[in-house]
DNA sequence: TGTACATCAGTGAACGCGCGTTCACTGATGTAC
DNA sequence: TGTACATCAGTGAACGCGCGTTCACTGATGTAC
């Protein structure tokens, strides 16, 4: 049945909210969208109203994971240094690591994305660049004297290690707890090292 | 038919080659049992003879992964600057980015791997616990007075970022070209930086 | 404000398809005599 | 060395299942009078 366009609206949100959640949590193919709409409280049929394909759907739900994600980051106004350090701890938290479901899209589903060639490698290349931009501005911030390209890289150096160092805390927190805490704390120690 | 027990022995290794390739290129649930055999040039059924189930299937290939990946990596004597800045070049070279069939298991697998508590995670673990201790000899070499937790956490920062900059150079690479490049040019850099 | 009705968001059965897995069968291998 | 036959690696049809997608239908919304 029809339902009000402001209904129709949050369902849409509440499609797309399930969606980020899920998938950053089983992967893009590790979830099916009857199991997404179901979490939302609709069914799958109607996801088809609100987005042209699973793939359109996909890079969507991934954009709000991002949006998500950055809440906490954008709060940090270049140059400052506590909350940006604070930040940086909460990435490489145990938290984060158990919680995929609400961390970063980049980790989670960078290397399948990867794969792709459609909507979701795209706005995960997008997401890419707004953290690398939002890195090196802090740079710029901190240091008034360093070249662009030098902070850039900077960026780009400190979100490898970030993302990968996410990867392979998740990766080996079943199998070898002891190292994957490990992992957390010598990638916020390089960091630092890096940072000055 | 039945083959001799050499020949069932080769199509054994034929199932784990075609299908660390084709596991490291479409991911662990991007491709199936039936295909991998085809590519082996067999039918599917006759690899739960071999195997006790996908997963563990998977696992063996995914270690089939590692041990050619490594081979490239093992040759480097601890100590032989040349051979692993020759490593480190090509583990971020545009080659690798472009050919994940080839190369290194924990940047195409890695996050899928971490959703999984079977065979493939412990694999999976095993083979980062090989790639730090490998990194960690070779800083021990370099410095023979540096602490061992030192020289093992910067190993977890380096392996972070190889991992975490092929991860990001692979997703960005049909969308944007130019970071694609810098990442690559840009964690090479970075990992000097920290190597000294 | 009240009524008649067109609109359209959401439903759920149905589609073809590929998945992992099983198993009766085939026929070459390799052993026993 | 030659023959008879048990073994067993590989085959391919079949299984139930979940996938993404479509579409005739439902019925509340919201508009026109």
């Amino acid at each position: 049945m029809k339902v009000s366009k402001e209904q129709a609206g949050q369902n849409r949100g509440a499609l797309l909210e399930a969606a980020s959640r899920l998938y950053c949590e089983y992967g893009l193919e590790g979830i099916g969208v009857a199991q997404i709409a179901r979490e939302a409280g609709l069914t799958h049929g109607s996801l088809y109203g609100h987005f042209e394909s699973k793939d359109h759907f996909a890079a969507e739900a991934c954009e709000h994971a991002f949006i998500n994600g950055l809440c906490k980051l954008e709060n940090v106004e270049p140059g400052d240094e506590r909350a940006f350090t604070a930040f940086l701890r909460q990435y490489l938290s145990e938290r984060h690591r158990d919680a995929p479901s609400n961390g970063c899209p980049i980790a989670a589903l960078g290397a399948e994305a990867a794969r792709k060639d459609g909507p979701v490698a795209e706005t995960m290349t997008r997401g890419i660049e707004t953290y690398v931009k939002l890195f090196a501005e802090r740079y710029a911030a901190a240091d008034p004297d360093a070249a662009a390209s030098a902070n850039r890289d900077r960026a780009i150096s400190t979100l490898s290690m970030l993302v990968g160092g996410l990867v392979l805390s998740r990766a080996t927190a079943l199998a070898n707890a002891r190292l994957s805490k490990q992992v957390l704390s010598a990638v916020l120690d390089g960091i630092d090292k890096i940072d000055g």
